[in-house]
DNA sequence: TACAATGCTGATATCGATACCAGGAACGAT
DNA sequence: ATCGTTCCTGGTATCGATATCAGCATTGTA
């Protein structure tokens, strides 16, 4: 491959057209001012030269690029990589180009604001807005717009996107209610994360709803995965009185129920009804496919492409946090106890 | 939130600490030649104002910046969010940042090179090297070294990262001939991609070392998706002589199988086996779990990304081609033909 | 005492692009 | 002949950082 020695800058272009630095920039910005003959020769130029503008030096000068940029915990995760899908799917329609960043510098950071740095490092340089999830700051320095995707803290100082949490528990909780379970166990997540406190509470308010006190012994603090999932269901199973009804605060720990409960022989529906919170993509194909709740990450990322467009573009957008709502899909892992 | 007038600059921490640019920007990249109380003051001022350096006017000056870019086509799809994985693995480790790419312009430029010029507008720039995933061009101008993962080309002349694509089909298929099947039918994928090439390849001389003819009946193109996947397993169980055994050339394409087979009654692994490629986290969790060929895509972006340290420290790597081994997972979606 | 070495700091050029202003050529109007 | 337009083009300042060189104290050495 030809490696290059040094890149070819816009001042090659120019002096090989035989032109102006200045004409070569207007045929690149597509101004209309510049002679169709020129225009050719330059263009011809440009493809000659394998030329492409400097992404560093026309963001510096012009202040303005033509990217949005994505700040991210990972880039892997399933809700990660969902909340991209939807964002890339607007902003690819709209035109705009995607940059997603994944810091390696998270540890070396104070963990609660390292993406703080980055918010302002990227912004008005590289990017012309930057959608952050599940940030831990509560407000950036920035020129340029910020959005929330899930954030932490539970008031911000910018657009926020999220999920009606406590809704879909609640819902979950009121079908488990239906189908007759009375002692339904709760798998939780991380507590510092605000989507695991809203969802605690909608287990909460669920119960209370059905007038079952609450009994500590079936409530749970978990971490989303599917070991941890596992750990606790072995501790709910292994219980005097163990639950009809597990409900788990994502799909992941539901999987490692799943696991828990092959171990250990018991049936999922016929002995024991697990509900999980996601929809993944996994969930669709289990055995049995599992109940869960849907959380539309995607079209959580779609809605705030949509605000952040709306921001760049000088509009207004008033409301400060946007719910998406969330929907219980019911497939075969709940059954009516045999009471 | 504050949205601030305009961005604060090294000047204004220059200004604000009384001292000059030069010394903010040594405190800055950390040179020992500093006065500790001055260094202290102007790190203070930095903490205060909030400054945060420009990525785009510090790699346009300095010509090197501490990340790696990855060009994808999408950000979203199995193959691309697992390869990203492999790749955030190393650099993070190493210290590397990571910047993923995905372009809005795919469309309008034409179609066969449309990650060329974004090699060229981000490296030398914003990136000190590419990883470019299924890549159409087999050469770029820059300056900075290129890492492909599974190029569309078959030669190129930057280091590649391949799974043996080949090699995995054909144990595929010894595996479905071990078992006793000698009505095999294939669905392949798209067939302007090199890897639907290599696999179909694999599934003719897989025939070929049984001793069984290639019956262009059972051949079917498919474009690596679960609809279309879907639609040719209803061409290949409606023939007169169906298939025992169906290798799919993606997870995907298995799972179309899947659901044709629910449609028709007919039973996995007792009326019918099946084999998936990919080893895609659905593949585990499906009824029955499926029989797949694992790519081991999450190891070709970690081997990428070292390839891509290695030629960013200038440290010489020979092989062109690297082949990422493939290997059979034998689940329960398949069974001896009961002849 | 003179002169070099060391430690620290500032002034200036530069990276590659765009913004802005100025100006030449061709043309018609006065 | 002079002037104002229109159309096109070039020169120069500038974006925010780093590299390089030079300079000023202060200290060590011949």
């Amino acid at each position: 491959m030809q490696r290059l020695r040094s890149r070819v800058t816009i001042r090659d272009v120019a002096r090989e057209a035989g032109v102006s630095v200045s004409t070569v920039s207007r045929v690149l910005n597509g101004k209309d001012d510049v002679a169709s003959a020129t225009e050719d020769r330059v263009r011809r130029v440009i493809d000659d030269l394998g030329y492409a503008s400097s992404m560093a030096a026309r963001s510096l000068r012009s202040h303005s690029t033509n990217v949005v940029g994505l700040i991210v915990p990972d880039l892997w995760h399933s809700f990660t990589s969902l909340v991209i899908r939807g964002v890339n799917q607007v902003t690819a329609a709209e035109g705009y180009d995607l940059l997603a960043y994944a810091s390696a510098r998270h540890e070396q950071l104070s963990p609660a604001n390292w993406e703080e740095r980055l918010v302002a490092e990227l912004n008005g340089s590289v990017t012309d807005g930057i959608i952050v999830v599940t940030p831990n700051a509560s407000s950036y320095r920035t020129t340029a717009p910020v959005v929330a995707v899930e954030p932490i803290q539970s008031s911000t100082e910018f657009p926020a996107v999220l999920s009606t949490n406590h809704q879909g528990v609640l819902e979950a909780m009121a079908y488990l209610v239906s189908l007759g379970h009375r002692r339904i166990g709760y798998i939780g997540g991380r507590a510092d994360l605000q989507s695991a406190q809203r969802r605690l509470d909608g287990y909460i308010d669920g119960l209370a709803a059905a007038g079952i006190p609450v009994d500590p012994a079936l409530v749970l603090t978990g971490d989303y995965t599917r070991p941890t999932g596992a750990t606790s269901a072995r501790t709910l199973l292994s219980l005097a009185t163990p639950p009809t009804a597990i409900l788990a605060s994502s799909d992941e720990t539901a999987f490692g129920v799943y696991d828990v409960a092959a171990e250990y022989g018991i049936r999922i529906p016929e002995d024991l009804s697990v509900v999980g919170f996601d929809n993944t993509a996994e969930s669709a194909v289990a055995n049995p496919p599992l109940t869960t709740v849907d959380q539309a990450i995607e079209t959580m990322g779609r809605l705030a492409a949509q605000i952040m467009l709306m921001l760049m573009r000088d509009k207004l957008w008033e409301t400060q946090l946007n719910k998406v709502p969330t929907k219980l899909v019911i497939r075969q892992s709940c059954r009516a106890t045999g009471l």
